[in-house]
DNA sequence: AACGCAGCTGCGACTCTGTGCAACTACCAT
DNA sequence: ATGGTAGTTGCACAGAGTCGCAGCTGCGTT
């Protein structure tokens, strides 16, 4: 999505956007910035895992009528339009987090819980290869795995 | 898990086991063959997405006082099990399967909803490499991959 | 065949998440 | 700056899934 357009402030990979850097993407993708959305958006810390209750909880000092369903739709919408990744460890929470350049995922112990990252390029082969063989954009943008860890295979226990 | 042991009756592939098979499958591993686990067991079928209130629902003819805990409960264990596979298809409903010998996942739409099969031999890299890089033992047995298909995106709209 | 115990089940309450609808408001055109 | 309108929000409700605990039961042992 034209990020080589306008440049108004900071670069985008010095520090986060300011809220009217987000304020203007939005409104570039016909989406509107209302003060709900950006105070969602500044809410979320990149390499910073958030469930929505975390995010409700950060806004509301700053709005504080806002609602629990607005927190879900916001970020279910920043995540189809792939500003922020949605990821279930598995914990009955979801987990939300801004998208960063450099991606990775999380595999995740179904034995001791343990979780560990799983940097993207073994990852990314599959994406490749979904949208060659299905013309299908796998929005693989932050995957979590369960499975057993290597401790837990030699221990054989559960 | 010892697939090669004992081989009472019927041949795996011929049919789906008996009430009794799974009984001795489950003690052999140091679980219980209680009732309700083995009408839960009895109420998947290969190949048919079944959620937890469809498996409810099947129980319920024959073990009416079964509580939807325990089949939650069971399912889980089956998964951990390694005997039923577990997917969240993004309908907030979360889909059990028992395992079969050929896997496949599932490609979901975000924009129309759309769901198609996807092939083992385009994921079992991504497992393999896993399982080299981290010693990890990823249960990736019925994947629900979200993303954009063809029509959508050449359609453009969301 | 009866016993005892660890493990399983049923129950109820609670949390997380999604949805319909009416009121509100950000944004575009004037 | 003002007004119209479509997109958003807040509220209330509904449903999926989880947890702790008390009582029951499968299964190894005697």
């Amino acid at each position: 999505m034209g990020r080589s357009s306008a440049n108004t402030a900071a670069a985008p990979t010095e520090g986060r956007p300011t809220p009217e850097e987000w304020a203007e993407r939005l409104r570039r993708i016909g989406q509107r910035a209302t003060p709900q959305r950006l105070t969602i958006l500044a809410a979320l810390r990149p390499g910073e895992h958030a469930s929505a209750e975390d995010v409700l909880g950060r806004v509301a000092p700053a709005l504080p009528a806002v609602n629990r369903s607005t927190v879900y739709r916001t970020l279910e919408l920043l995540r189809d339009l792939g500003l922020v990744s949605e990821t279930d460890l598995g914990k009955g929470v979801r987990q939300f987090e801004p998208i960063e350049p450099e991606r990775h995922h999380h595999l995740v112990c179904r034995g001791c819980g343990a979780v560990q990252k799983l940097h993207d390029p073994l990852v990314a082969p599959l994406r490749t290869a979904i949208l060659e063989h299905h013309g299908f954009d796998a929005g693989i943008e932050h995957l979590a795995i369960f499975g057993r860890c290597r401790a837990c295979r030699s221990g054989g226990d559960g």
